[in-house]
DNA sequence: CGTTTTTGACCCGCGC
DNA sequence: GCGCGGGTCAAAAACG
């Protein structure tokens, strides 16, 4: 925490409703939705041609880890007995950045790090500090483009942002 | 002083 | 049944 000499371009909007792509630089962007509700299609139309290529982020294997048995399916533990009607929204985002923690508004809480026998970064699991809080945050590295970092947000938050 | 960080161990699911 | 991989929690320490 005190080797934190860096900073980020520009402080992020107090909204943090978008990370600001002005400062960094999204390669991509990958949406995972489990089984939400449902999808809405129309709903969020919004006129663009909202073709998130959600299925598109199987297609990067850059996140399961590139071989046999990607973990990042989708179908695993929702038919299994186990109901969990928690909506647990994923979002992975893949951007340029040095560090690793990007600072979106909210406290988080390193609970874990883990090291991916593929590559020789160190995966990281930060958890939101906030009470009430199921937000989880997973970060790691490429393996391929250590300048790249995958920010892999789980859950949604409880309390406002604030700040 | 409180909080967070850090590392290890433990646990879980499934693969073979 | 055991092993592997991944994920989480826990205790201690460090830091603000």
């Amino acid at each position: 925490m005190s080797n934190n000499n860096f900073k980020p371009p520009a402080d992020l909007p107090e909204s943090r409703e978008y990370v600001d792509q002005s400062n960094f630089e999204f390669s991509e962007y990958l949406t995972f939705d489990d089984w939400l509700d449902e999808e809405d299609p129309t709903s969020n139309a919004s006129g663009s041609t909202n073709q998130n290529p959600v299925h598109q982020a199987n297609e990067v294997s850059v996140f399961g880890g590139s071989e046999s048995h990607v973990e990042g399916s989708s179908s695993r533990e929702a038919g299994s007995g186990r109901e969990r009607r928690e909506v647990k929204e994923r979002f992975a985002f893949k951007t340029i950045s040095e560090v690793e923690i990007l600072d979106d508004g909210f406290k988080w809480r390193k609970y874990g790090k883990k090291m991916v026998k593929n590559s020789p970064n160190p995966r990281n699991y930060y958890r939101c500090s906030i009470d009430g809080c199921p937000v989880k945050k997973r970060v790691e590295r490429d393996r391929d483009d250590p300048r790249y970092v995958i920010t892999t947000y789980e859950g949604i938050h409880n309390h406002e942002s604030s700040s």
